[in-house]
DNA sequence: CGAAGTATTGAGACGTCTCAAAATTAGTGG
DNA sequence: CCACTAATTTTGAGACGTCTCAATACTTCG
């Protein structure tokens, strides 16, 4: 489970607390795996580390009691997740697909952001555009049909997963559905008929390979 | 519309970056009102001013271009609304009924921020508390029926709005429904059926006065 | 190649929305 | 304070969008 990658250092995103300047003192950061379907960790439980996505894909959700869930973010690359500032997690995280993860302790990062005005802006404009996403959600989830909906999924993740103009989903349709706050026939139905209109093609032999046509047309039907 | 009350200061609560230690300098606060139903701000237009509601209510929403809107929180007496970690907005701002607010410019504030890291803290709390009501938002938006979100509301504002067990809501049902993603309609059949199942008596000759009976049982239908 | 998992499609059920009317409450001017 | 009007809330009936259940097709993986 446990891996030491030092990718080349240019080549990574920075993390959390983490400066061009290497004189400054850095908070230790691991790297870790998680299988496909594994939990990186649990609602309601101690928050010891935050994370970053090196590879792979991240889903954070709530559960009801009854089994339905709510999908509040999906990490993808370069993601920071798990960062509270109480001391529980709020979400369950799963790895959507093999996934590896560096990741901090808390503790330190608090640390740091208490010596370093730097690391403490830093860590409030990540709560903010957690937040800002939050609230872009909320309004998607409250008001727009299914259609707005999943071409507001699409519109997303073109502009996080897209390379060469093809995205590539991690994510299964019952994923994107307990995003949306649809069921999964709901959005493979609203994908079909995005395909029909001529929103969108499908890649290869797959479901999960997308290439967008006409994106300003569908940003007319994301409200 | 300028007014300035200066209430006792013990009786007032405590304003973001204001601390007991009155050696340390405080951000400059002053006081407005607005009338029901105007405007405090816009979505999109720069963010100069943090508030706090002294007396009233308020509520902060995103529309859709044809007008479908999303409440995304209601701020009541003591609370701080309007603060953004960007430039701008990211929600309109309107006086619910009558409101009193004290406000202190953002500048101030970040100044106050730089200097002091309790101020920052306090920012970073505040910021993340958004955070979690949007996250439990979100979970309630998407998968919560008409009538789970009704309870959920009600036992919300329960705990905000009541004085000696009597709930006392500023906000219309439409204002209730845009909040919960629901018509009005649906709101008040929801209210009409859990006053017929005895969760709640409304008093009086308003249907904005309630009582809660059973709040154990009616934390279940919250799931 | 077979088996398990995932996605699509269809048909009918169900919950919420829409439209409409009536009842109730709040607001306004005399 | 009353009378009138406007606004809000409730209730009903039917429409509509999404969900549920089911069957089929497709993809992935051993």
């Amino acid at each position: 489970m446990f891996v030491n990658i030092n990718a080349t250092p240019a080549a990574r995103p920075r993390f959390l607390g983490e400066h061009d300047d290497q004189s400054r003192a850095s908070v230790l950061v691991t790297e870790f795996k998680y299988i496909r379907g594994a939990e990186i960790f649990g609602e309601a439980e101690p928050a010891e580390y935050v994370y970053q996505v090196v590879e792979g894909a991240v889903r954070s959700y709530k559960l009801l009691s009854d089994g339905r869930r709510q999908i509040g973010a999906f990490h993808l690359v370069g993601d920071i997740f798990g960062l509270e500032n109480g001391a529980m997690h709020r979400f369950t995280a799963e790895a959507i697909v093999d996934t590896s993860v560096r990741l901090a302790k808390r503790i330190n990062l608090e640390h740091a952001a208490r010596a370093d005005a730097l690391v403490s802006r830093e860590l409030l404009s990540m709560t903010t555009s957690n937040l800002q996403h939050a609230e872009n959600h909320m309004l998607l989830l409250g008001r727009k049909t299914s259609l707005e909906r999943v071409a507001a999924f699409l519109l997303e993740m073109d502009g996080r997963v897209s390379a060469a103009g093809v995205m590539a989903l991690p994510m299964s349709r019952r994923d994107i559905a307990d995003y949306l706050g649809l069921t999964l026939e709901t959005v493979s139905r609203a994908l079909s008929s995005l395909h029909e209109k001529g929103f969108l093609e499908f890649l290869g032999q797959t479901q999960r390979q997308i290439v967008l046509r006409n994106r300003s047309e569908l940003a007319k039907l994301d409200l």
